[in-house]
RNA sequence: GGCGCUGUAGGCAAAUCGGUAAAGCCGUCGAUCUUUCAAGUCGAUGUUUGCGGGUUCAACUCCCGUCGGCGCUGCCA
C-alpha cells in the first residue's frame, strides 16, 4: 500500500513554525517514499478559525516548496461525515449524552483538585435510566456525546520514532467528549480528536505524523479507530521546537510564524533545511541541502526525540549560505522589492545590468535580505553623509592633492568601465603624486563612501561611475578637505 | 497532583547488534587574504555522555533509584 500522509493545520492563527516543520517531515517522508502529501484545514472550531489564516497557512506552505498533492480539504465542509460516524458510536453503545452542565463539571475538578487528584470525568451520566434522561431534556438541558473509554483498557503502539508506546486508559480522563452541546435530539459539533479520525479513516492516512505534544490524543484516537472498526496508521511523534529557555516555541516568543521569517529576509531554501536540521540529522555530515536532496535521505530513525532548541545563530549562517550562493540575477529580483521599499530611486528595467553589479557587489556581505538596503544606501544618491572617520581621512596632509587628480583626469573623459581602468588610474595617481598607495586607496574609500568600511572599493567605484556620482562626491569631499 | 516523553560540550548533533566518545555544523578565539568590513581559507577552544548505584571482560547505549526539563491532563486544535 502506497504512503499517505498528511498535515492538519487549525487556522487559529498564521502558518506558525512547529505545525511547518510537521508539514516538512510530512512532505520529507511522502516524497521519500513516492507517496502522497495531503493537506487537510481543520476548522472545526468555527469561533477561532478564520480564512486570512487559511490563507496565510497555504501561501507559507507554497513558499517553502511544501507541495501538496490533495487537498486543501475543509473540516466545515465535511461535517456530516463526523455527525455519522458519532451517530453509530451512539447507536452502538460504544457513546452516550452527557448533560452535565459547565459548572457542575468546575464543580467536579475542582472538587478532585482538593482531595489532590487527578482531574477527569467521572463519567457520572454513562449509565443514566431513560428516567433520568428525560427528566434532563425535560430541564431543557443541552447535551454533549461522550466516547466510552474503560479504565482497564491498555493502548500501545509503535511510535516512529519513540519506539514502544504505552498508555494506560485510566490516565486519559475519563469518557471524552466527541461533539459539543446541543439539544438532546440533535449532534452537535464534532470535535477534534473525532474529525481527525474520521478524516484520517476517509482520507486512507496511513501514517499519522506530528508533534510529541499529541501523544495523548493518539491513545484517545486508537481507541476511536477501534470503535469504528478502522484500521489504525502508524504514528510518528516528532520532536518540539523550544525557545532559548526550552519551552515549546509559542505565539509569545515573537518570530515564530512563517510569513514573519519570511518578512525578515530569510529566503525559503534556507528556512526548509534550517528546520529539517531541527531533530533530524543527515546520515552523511552535509548540513547544507535542498529541500530533494533531504527527501532522498529521510527516515525517522534519523529523527531525534529530544526537543531541539531554535538557534538563531545557525539560521542566519544557513541564510547567509544561500545568500551568497544566489547569483546576481536572482539576488536582484530578491532585493528590488528592498530596494523599492526604501524608496531608492531606480528603473528596475533600464538599471538592470548596473542593479545586478550592485547585486553582487552587497551579495557577499548579507546574512538577511533587508540589510542590502543599508549597504546599498549610498550607491544610489549623489552625495553622502561623511562619517567623522572619513572627514578625518579626507583632511589629512596630500589627500586634497590626491582627490584633485583624480577629479581632473575624470573630467578629461577617463573612462572607468573596468576594474582594471581604475587600478591603473589609481597606480598613475600614486606615482604622480609620490605618495603611499594606502593612504590614495583610503582617501577613496572616504571620499567616494563618506565612511572607511564598506564593501570592495574598485567595484563600488565602478558602480558610482557609471552614475556620474563618483565626480559629484569627489567635489563634495574637496569641500571637506579645508574645512 | 497524575500520566507521558526526554537529558551527550554555549546551540544543533554523530556514535549499526552494549565494545571502550564526544564525527560534523553553528558559536567563540586566533591567524591568513585585503585598501576597510564581511565573505573565504587555515587553526584553536569545549568532554568523561544530568547525578548515584547495578549487570557485564566492556555501558552514552541494559536495569534500579534520583534530580532536572518539557508535554499532556478542555464542550481548543
Amino acid at each position: 500500500m502506497s504512503v499517505r500522509v498528511r498535515i492538519a493545520p487549525s487556522p487559529t492563527g498564521s502558518l506558525h513554525i512547529g505545525t511547518a516543520r510537521t508539514a516538512l517531515f510530512n512532505w520529507l517522508f511522502a516524497r521519500h517514499q513516492g507517496g502522497q502529501f495531503i493537506l487537510r484545514i481543520e476548522d472545526t472550531d468555527q469561533s477561532r478559525s478564520r480564512p486570512e489564516f487559511t490563507q496565510n497557512i497555504l501561501e507559507g506552505l507554497q513558499w517553502l516548496g511544501l507541495n501538496w498533492d490533495e487537498g486543501p480539504f475543509f473540516q466545515s465542509k465535511r461535517l456530516d461525515l463526523y455527525r455519522q460516524a458519532i451517530q453509530t458510536l451512539l447507536d452502538q453503545g460504544l457513546a452516550y449524552r452527557a448533560y452535565d452542565t459547565p459548572e457542575e463539571l468546575e464543580a467536579m475538578r475542582e472538587a478532585q483538585k482538593a482531595k489532590n487528584l487527578a482531574p477527569r470525568y467521572d463519567n457520572r451520566h454513562r449509565n443514566l435510566t431513560p428516567e433520568q434522561q428525560a427528566a434532563f431534556e425535560a430541564e431543557g438541558r443541552p447535551a454533549v456525546v461522550r466516547f466510552k473509554i474503560e479504565d482497564d483498557r491498555v493502548i500501545t503502539w509503535n511510535d516512529l520514532v519513540r519506539g514502544r508506546m504505552t498508555w494506560q486508559a485510566s490516565d486519559l480522563g475519563g469518557d471524552m467528549v466527541i461533539a459539543r452541546a446541543a439539544t438532546a435530539t440533535d449532534i452537535g459539533q464534532p470535535l477534534y480528536n473525532l474529525a481527525v479520525v474520521v478524516d484520517d479513516q476517509d482520507m486512507a492516512i496511513t501514517h499519522v505524523i506530528r508533534g510529541e505534544d499529541h501523544i495523548a490524543n493518539t491513545a484517545k484516537q486508537i481507541l476511536l479507530y477501534e470503535a469504528l472498526g478502522a484500521a489504525v496508521p502508524e504514528f510518528a511523534h516528532t520532536p518540539l521546537i523550544l525557545n532559548t529557555a526550552g519551552q515549546k516555541l509559542s505565539k509569545r516568543d515573537g518570530v515564530t510564524s512563517i510569513s514573519d521569517f519570511q518578512q525578515m529576509g530569510f529566503t525559503a531554501p534556507a528556512l526548509a533545511n534550517y528546520m529539517t536540521l531541527l531533530g533530524w540529522s543527515p546520515p552523511d555530515a552535509e548540513e547544507l541541502f535542498t529541500l530533494a536532496d533531504a527527501a532522498e535521505k529521510f527516515s525517522f530513525d534519523r529523527v531525534n526525540k529530544a526537543g531541539a532548541k531554535f538557534d538563531w545563530d545557525k539560521l542566519d549562517w544557513l541564510n547567509s549560505q544561500y545568500l551568497h550562493q544566489l547569483s546576481a540575477n536572482n539576488l536582484t529580483d530578491s532585493l528590488i522589492p528592498y530596494w523599492r521599499e526604501a524608496k531608492y530611486s531606480f528603473d528596475p528595467e533600464t538599471d538592470r545590468p548596473w542593479l545586478e553589479q550592485l547585486a553582487a557587489l552587497v551579495g557577499p556581505s548579507l546574512t538577511r535580505l533587508p540589510e542590502a538596503v543599508g549597504l546599498s544606501r549610498f550607491f544610489f544618491t549623489p552625495t553622502v553623509e561623511f562619517s567623522d572617520a572619513a572627514k578625518t581621512q579626507v583632511q589629512q596632509a596630500g589627500v586634497a592633492e590626491i582627490l584633485q587628480a583624480i577629479l581632473a583626469a575624470l573630467k578629461a573623459g577617463e573612462s572607468l568601465t573596468q576594474a582594471d581602468a581604475v587600478k591603473a588610474l589609481v597606480t598613475q595617481v600614486t606615482k604622480a603624486q609620490g605618495v603611499k598607495k594606502g593612504l590614495v586607496m583610503r582617501s577613496l574609500r572616504a571620499a567616494l563612501m563618506g565612511d572607511m568600511q564598506g564593501p570592495d572599493l574598485v567595484d563600488s567605484w565602478l558602480i558610482l561611475h557609471q552614475r556620474g556620482f563618483d565626480q559629484t562626491r569627489f567635489e563634495y569631499a574637496l569641500t571637506l578637505c579645508s574645512e
